[in-house]
DNA sequence: TTGAAAAAAGACACGGGTGTCGTTATAATG
DNA sequence: CATTATAACGACACCCGTGTCTTTTTTCAA
């Protein structure tokens, strides 16, 4: 009856498994990796990797799974400190708290790649849709209100600018996955990028 | 010594492997397709296949080859009509002739996976590397051009809005490759990135 | 300390994709 | 029509990743 091991062990060990596939993806990407790399990283035989994941897909869920989870406590974050203007709100949901204009989650080219080469997956082509739909509504919401508000202009449907942030960011994921870092420019990109929205939108600032 | 067929034959069933090979590669995206299935899809056996390509990466780079020269071909061509405001010269660089805004092309999906899964390939990478840089001087070209002549505005840098551009696209084709057709709204987003270009360069019409 | 139950180990068989190679069919040439 | 080069065939052996299954080890509770 009683398990065997402490449920909080379990739950570490599982966190563990995950830190060191999460190492193992960000370097092979997802297709080139293998459940024998992970097995590697984490130290820990097949039977041990197993016990917590039934397959490489399952491993990757879980991953992505927990980074939609800490991106929707950062959006409840942001949005408790209600002082923010419309435009800074979208401007941290973009590149979050620091404003880190140059960075990029090293997790993004491996999450292209999944979703990309899992296109004809029923399941894994179901599961990009609600991630797309989400992240499309996460900005729209601020944009709308934004509008409704009278501080953006109402020029522009405020999906398509929504939507045109998500090809604009999943562009540049995009890039950075296949350049060097060096060529991708990735501060200036995101600054002409502002500079679009704040044209479209008629942001003073 | 002499060849026992004609160089003619020999051209035209390399070409029908490689017509087989795009119908695959679409059907499957790269990853995913085998050799097997081009040889299912070409009627013909694996020696063959592999008379003609020593490996699928080899098929798919002569796809990419055979790709980019026809558009290399279709860029002088426009260039030949000289009497093109640059916008309209612009315009048909990013939308072709015909400006189909919701047409895409069916092998973007793949080549994304093929540079994406491939970015840890030194080879693979270099190749992508001279594709994005050859794409960005399209670009870069013509709204330099703009800008000297008067028709543009100076307002920002040219190199920035090329790469933009790129961005766009490339996004714009991994939402195509991820999405169903209805959900991607592929002919809204394009006039919404036009009206973002057209605010940038200040263009009138 | 001992016993039970679960976690971790690692050997194994399987499937599928690859590229090669010896053989056969075919097309050009004399 | 015969010859010969070579295109096309398809069997084969190889490799590699996968997931399962039996065995061993560890952990907790009595």
């Amino acid at each position: 009856m009683s398990p065997k091991v402490s449920k909080e062990h379990k739950e570490q060990r599982r966190a563990e498994l995950l830190e060191a596939a999460k190492t193992v993806f960000i370097e092979r990407g997802y297709e080139r990796a293998t459940m024998k790399h992970i097995m590697e990283e984490a130290n820990v035989s097949r039977g041990g990797l197993y016990q917590y994941f039934s397959s490489k897909e399952d491993v990757y869920e879980a991953i992505l799974k927990e980074g939609l989870e800490t991106a929707m406590e950062d959006t409840e974050e942001v949005l408790k400190k209600e002082e923010l203007t419309h435009w800074a709100l979208l401007m941290k949901r973009l590149f979050g708290e620091e404003q880190e204009l140059d960075e990029m989650d090293p997790m993004a080219p491996s999450n292209l790649e999944f979703f990309i080469t899992g296109r004809n997956d029923e399941r894994r082509r179901k599961y990009g849709k609600e991630r797309y739909f989400y992240g499309l509504s996460i900005y729209h919401d601020v944009i709308k209100k934004g509008q409704e508000s009278g501080e953006f202009s109402s020029k522009f449907d405020s999906e398509m600018i929504a939507r045109s942030i998500i090809s604009f960011v999943d562009g540049l994921a995009l890039d950075y996955a296949i350049l060097d870092r060096e060529d991708i420019k990735l501060k200036e990109q995101s600054i002409m990028f502002i500079e679009y929205l704040k044209m479209a939108l008629e942001v003073k600032e």
